[in-house]
DNA sequence: TGATTTTTGAGGTACGTTCCTCATTTCTTG
DNA sequence: CAAGAAATGAGGAACGTACCTCAAAAATCA
């Protein structure tokens, strides 16, 4: 009828309740025998740990650090904002957490912050930064230190993250290079690429897919070498717009990154809107209002509350040790064109309880 | 430092205990002015109510019912095993799903199931069924008995549900549409649809929005008038059989409901795999299987692990009287290609805590 | 003003778990 | 077989909230 206890096991398994506490808890001190015995009347009563008693028992709060760059892109912006209401609603699960920013171009600086966080306090790390050796030993360090980390985003994958939050770039450019191929059907032509940096491995990945798709699946395309516009809006006009009148047969724009709105303006300049198949990354008030306006026919993006809310589980879940659903955990390679685009979300949305 | 409890509020709003407690439970027999004293201390302190410790305080457990057709569509299988999971996982909080089936051609029974919950019994119940008046009756005797109800997949907008969690298949259906006609770029021909009853309000909607976005943006597509197969796959295979032959220009072929096997089967008979462009629905089994093959080009699905969830969480939230996340709750249209194929879920996770 | 009603306070128990101490029992080992 | 070590039992306090009772204080009304 009602839900076991621990009291029900001490008594389905013949021994007291200090024990039945000791297995549930891996604590010391207890015979293989008993802890069998205790596991075997775990296993006949269906008990399932009440999560809720637990942890307030254990009366522990989780204080999260999350880490992202300080730049402004869109995508970082939303990023932050999702995080933010995440941790809204996990405050009324002891969770809470603590949002900083780095300088982009400093990895000494991230270390530096790394390495200043203490096991006592922190519960786990979010980190969406790219993978140089000053970043894989700072990882290295908080997983020396007992503190569980999640690579945000951008994966980390020769390091200690314990986890990875986010879409595989290869699959996601895989993704882009068919949506490319089949929406440019029956058209002969070249593809440009921009991207913000080719030193980015989630850039780098994004290119390698859609260039094996492309190549494999749709020989009447061309893909272009990449123009690297380091989130410059002036040299995204003046390298894309070199490039665009130099090269009549371009067919389709791959935008690895950011510059949607640069882009726009320059095929608003040169009175090419909608000349172009344009796929893109990620939907940020940009890219939705692109979508919505008919530049931009796909975006290729992960969704950024699913990103945020499945790091503050990871991390709670690391932090108790207990295993992740790895279901819920995955993030869907989103494909938003105009016709699926979700409505743009309400602001300002933090009711308070009655 | 610490988060602040009730006692903190007391202490701050200059009141007792309890009439904190009165207060935050809305209790009867507190005056205006004490009342928005403790909501100031509320405010002033940032308190945040520990819902682990609250529910565990109203030992609170929720009983949630799930109703679901008992035809052996892959769809409702694949739905059907996503709750049973989903329930595994809310069992650490207390929440418990009990998962009914009904004969899908008698709603009477239905209703003769949902008349026989008991609101001490019954904490929220999940249901997926067809609009029809006796569904709609029993819907409104629920509410009335105040037991929360929340339309599964399938929308029943003129009842008095409490909430719909599923992706708006007008929405869905113009997606499949735009596929469709991008996919088929350059091409000018007919469209075959194929669904299973004509009489469902998701599949009418669905074929609405198809038709809404070929109409009007792709004027080289026909849509043919709807084949009804009512999940039989002989049926199907002469239908559609029939229509193929007596067409030689159809270019598309979109199914509105199952039948991605005969489909397949049926193409495979008249060797035209690969020929037509295929948008289908939902991602199962057989829809996998076909996405990899390379006979079915794009599915517009809603995720199963998603709904199963958010039915529980939405019904939770409905039985504590909290305030829904619209965000996390939102279901996104998705498109799945063989290139963002999700990998197939892991069978058998059922992993008891050590 | 006194009687009556409404509002507030004080204090307790309960929820299911964690974690602690100390005493007792049971097993090892020389 | 005794000494020491290991395993187990008994009991209690704590986590933050809900919910109950009874008494006391304050407000309202005649």
């Amino acid at each position: 009828m009602t839900r076991p206890t621990v009291n029900d096991i001490a008594r389905e398994a013949g021994v007291s309740l200090a024990t039945v506490d000791r297995v549930l808890n891996a604590r010391p001190g207890v015979r293989e025998k008993t802890i069998s015995a205790v596991n075997d009347a775990i296993a006949r009563l269906g008990y399932v740990r009440d999560l809720a008693a637990a942890n307030l028992a254990r009366s522990r709060s989780y204080r999260m650090v999350v880490l992202l760059p300080a730049s402004d892109s869109q995508f970082v912006t939303t990023l932050a904002a999702a995080l933010d209401e995440a941790a809204t609603l996990a405050a009324a699960a002891r969770t809470e957490m603590r949002l900083l920013r780095y300088p982009p171009e400093d990895m000494h600086v991230l270390a530096a912050e790394l390495a200043a966080l203490d096991p006592e306090e922190v519960a786990g790390v979010a980190l969406m930064a790219p993978e140089t050796p000053v970043v894989r030993d700072a990882v290295k360090a908080l997983h020396a230190r007992g503190i569980p980390v999640v690579a945000l985003a951008s994966d980390l994958p020769n390091t200690a993250r314990d986890h990875f939050v986010g879409i595989d770039s290869h699959a996601a450019g895989r993704t882009a290079g068919v949506l490319m191929g089949r929406f440019c059907r029956g058209l002969t032509g070249r593809v440009l690429v921009l991207a913000d940096s080719m030193l980015l491995r989630d850039s780098i990945e994004r290119r390698r897919g859609f260039d094996e798709v492309i190549q494999t699946g749709f020989p009447g395309l061309d893909v272009l070498p990449t123009l690297e516009t380091h989130g410059a809006p002036d040299l995204l006009h003046r390298l894309a717009g070199d490039r665009l009148a130099a090269t009549p047969d371009i067919v389709g724009i791959y935008l690895l990154g950011s510059g949607h709105r640069a882009l726009a303006a320059l095929l608003r300049d040169r009175g090419l809107l909608g000349r172009f198949v344009v796929i893109g990354h990620e939907l940020t008030p940009h890219t939705r209002a692109a979508l919505l306006a008919g530049h931009l026919d796909a975006v290729i993006a992960q969704n950024p509350g699913h990103l945020a809310r499945s790091a503050l589980r990871v991390l709670r879940a690391k932090a108790d040790r207990q295993p992740i659903d790895e279901g819920q955990e995955r993030l869907r390679i989103e494909v938003v064109i105009r016709e699926n685009l979700p409505p743009e979300p309400a602001e300002g949305c933090s009711d308070r309880l009655a």
